[in-house]
RNA sequence: GGCCCCUUCGUCUAGCGGUUUAGGACAUCAGGUUCUCAUCCUGAAGAUCGCGGGUUCGAAUCCCGCAGGGGUCACCA
């Protein structure tokens, strides 16, 4: 039996966001699947649109999701080059047998000629037709003119694994460009013809290239090619909900959401979760679950809007079901600055506080920053609060003189504050709205922190004790 | 404009003729977890399944219209 071989095509024109990912994911989970191959072919064949870096940025963004390839063209394989680029040899073969089938002539027009035909059937309000401009005797191709397919239009049906049975009639298929004039492929033809040489058996790509298909189609059948399976995914939306999420809409590459500290295993579950389900109410999948259970007729067939906030949820979730040793690793580069002479025993307890409360890494320095430096006294954190805010001064002091008193007596083992806190409360006869809150924004001068026993314990007596007389002397 | 595709809570979705008073998740709101934030738990609100016809004993599920949205009609992919 063939093996499964799915590729991921695209142009080096810019970064990677989360639709073109998409693509790239649902391929290489159907490779890995059937234990198949997943290559990475780059679609380089627009010069002028060609962004320098740009491919060795799609290639980072893979490798970063863990989304490996096979083949590639910083990899090699047994279909190598992977660039079209250099390829451009193979392309004229195959143009050289649609010539000498009498299947593919030059295009003699200017292009502005070509616009002026183009012009008169949109003023007619009827879709553009090269055909119907066909020249009865073309010159020969000498490779300056762009070299056009010559069509043989009739109806199609067909197969797509996601949106079921499909159908178009002859009016859509057309005389397109299989070379143009700079010598370089188009993406219709080049496409086919790579797929064909690399022996590629599903193509899986946006539903911008639908209308095409009945064209490709054509296009087989002169090659004498049989098409391979298709799959056409919707596109992932702006949040507007109304045109498909592009660069320019806020589309960000996935690898800033990589620098922000979106894990991989968040980022791969909720794209592959965003468009596909195995079926029932699980949301959460392991990257072993998505390549058993991930199968394309459970492709979702509309668009689906890109939601960060579950983005965020889902990414809090796999921060809490790390192992703190695992998340201290992940978690290297985005401690503040004032972190850095703290040895990692302390670190790793100030993170344990936090793990639970982090939504994404880059989160940690607002987070934790108190931990590590004394802030200075922030008023407002009282006045603004809904119980302190009420009290006079006099009772705040005196009401943090007792804490201190007692905080003074204490090892700061969890054991011995709790119970000092609690001993605090009776003693006072204040709620722990209030006398824990004061301690606690005395001691942290944050407007959130985890819970004041762990905090205190962590912060250690010293560096607490000198923290309430610094607002005390506010006071 | 022609052609093609799509249409279930605000969002992502389950559902493939009856077990559905349409289920789950995110977000929202309320309560609980000795304090804030978060987590966790419980609960609430939230979709006449785009609309209109049919078929059927019975339709979100099948058929036909319509509407809305999207794509495409490049020497871009």
């Amino acid at each position: 039996m063939k093996s499964v071989r799915t590729r991921f095509a695209p142009s080096p024109t810019g970064f990677l966001h989360v639709g073109g990912i998409r693509t790239a994911l649902f391929g290489w989970l159907v490779a890995r699947q059937a234990k198949g191959q997943f290559i990475l072919r780059l679609e380089d064949t627009d010069q002028a649109r060609e962004v320098a870096g740009a491919d060795q940025h799609i290639m980072d963004s893979l490798r970063a999701l863990g989304l490996d390839y096979d083949e590639g063209p910083d990899k090699g394989g047994p279909y190598a080059p992977y660039r079209q680029s250099e390829r451009l040899a193979s392309y004229k073969n195959w143009a050289q047998k649609l010539i000498d089938s009498g299947r593919a002539y030059a295009d003699p027009y200017s292009s502005a000629e070509v616009q002026a035909f183009r012009d008169q059937d949109q003023k007619a309000k009827r879709p553009f037709l090269y055909r119907n401009y066909r020249p009865a005797n073309p010159p020969a191709w000498d490779g300056s003119q762009p070299l056009r397919f010559k069509s043989d239009p009739k109806p199609y049906k067909w197969h797509d694994e996601v949106l079921g049975d499909l159908s178009a009639g002859p009016e859509v298929i057309d005389d397109f460009i299989l070379i143009k004039s700079d010598g370089y492929p188009t993406y219709n033809f080049a496409h086919i013809v790579d797929d064909a040489e690399m022996e590629i058996t599903h193509i899986i790509r946006g539903q911008e290239f639908l209308a095409s298909v009945p064209n490709y189609l054509n296009l087989y059948e002169a090659l004498g090619l049989t098409p391979p399976i298709m799959a056409t995914v919707p596109h992932i939306l702006a949040p507007d909900g109304k045109k498909k999420l592009s660069k320019r809409d806020g589309a960000k590459d996935v690898l800033d959401y990589m620098k922000d500290g979106f894990l991989p295993e968040a980022l791969v579950n909720f794209i592959a979760s965003l468009g596909w389900n195995d079926g029932t109410e699980q949301e959460i999948f392991s990257r072993q679950e998505l390549i058993q259970k991930f199968s394309l007729e459970h492709v979702q067939k509309g668009g689906a809007r890109f939601d960060e906030q579950r983005l965020l949820w889902m990414n809090g979730h796999y921060i809490r079901e790390l192992p703190l040793d695992e998340l201290y690793e992940k978690v290297a580069d985005f401690w503040p600055e004032e972190a850095k002479n703290y040895d990692e025993t302390y670190k790793k307890q100030v993170l344990a506080l936090v793990q639970e409360r982090l939504k994404y890494l880059a989160e940690l320095p607002e987070l934790t920053r108190f931990f590590f430096v004394d802030l200075p006294v922030d008023p407002e954190l009282i006045s603004r609060h809904k119980q302190l805010g009420k009290l006079a001064k006099n009772d705040l002091k005196s009401l943090l003189e007792q804490g201190k008193a007692s905080l003074e007596q204490s090892d700061f083992t969890a054991i011995d504050l709790t119970e000092r806190l609690n001993q605090l409360l009776e003693l006072t006869g204040q709620r722990p709205a209030v006398l824990f809150s004061l301690i606690r924004i005395a001691t942290t001068q944050a407007p959130a922190s985890p819970s004041l026993a762990e905090t205190l314990v962590v912060l250690g007596k010293e560096r607490s004790l000198s923290r309430i007389d610094q607002q005390l002397s506010s006071l």
